[in-house]
DNA sequence: CAAATATACATAATTTTCTTATGCATAAAA
DNA sequence: TTTTATGCATAAGAAAATTATGTATATTTG
């Protein structure tokens, strides 16, 4: 996913989040706008994302339609309700997560 | 580690960064310290602890040193100067973490 | 025009990192 | 006296990633 291994665990927070945003997305879609977003510091890996899409859909939080474009296939992934309530859940763990580490790493701040 | 997946790949910053601040510290020390500093919040387990100990100083960036204290057996972890290197990178690739993570989860936010 | 790159999906083998479950041993507290 | 705390350790298994492939079409580049 990256060259740190702090973005371990983090991949369907980021899936989650970007499909709460926007209508829908397709699994290259994602890499390329993860990209953008963070200016090449994170690349997902297909290796990564398409498991994650997969599992995200069997656990009923993504919702998948097949469509054909430019004699190109695509999965178009679009957040379903227990998805919404999933996202808001990790990105609340995500917040959770940083105030601990800041916790841990920079206790003085942390204080205030 | 915690009941949260994005721990992983954080238990070797946490514990380069305490010993990159105190003196010397053992294994249970260094979960009391954590939970305490935490409030609680995240429990180090010992299956994680151990091995990753061990694994920091066959990597050169700890020392271990054995000695009996209230007829109980204590290894006491010094960091080395690779320690401290390596510690320093962690934390610079921790900030970046946190800021790629919040340019993909709160772009608004993160321009300014 | 041929080769490389981009688009688009997928999976299998392996590695990393952690959880859970044990195991041993001493000391203190209930 | 039994549980909890202190203190270490390892082994089996799960989760989540990397790396390496594989297939296929479209576009760009030399």
């Amino acid at each position: 996913m990256s060259n740190s291994k702090l973005y371990k665990g983090s991949l369907t927070t980021i899936i989650l989040k970007l499909l709460n945003e926007s209508d829908k997305m397709y699994g290259y879609e994602i890499t390329q706008k993860v990209k953008e977003l963070t200016k090449g510091e994170l690349k997902i890996t297909e290796g990564a994302l398409y498991p994650a899409l997969h599992k995200l859909e069997a656990d009923g939080l993504l919702d998948v339609e097949v469509k054909k474009v430019d004699n190109r296939l695509r999965k178009y992934y679009k957040i379903t309700e227990n998805g919404e309530k999933e996202s808001s859940h990790q990105l609340s763990e995500l917040a959770s997560y940083i105030a601990t580490m800041q916790a841990l790493v920079n206790p003085k701040l942390s204080l205030e």
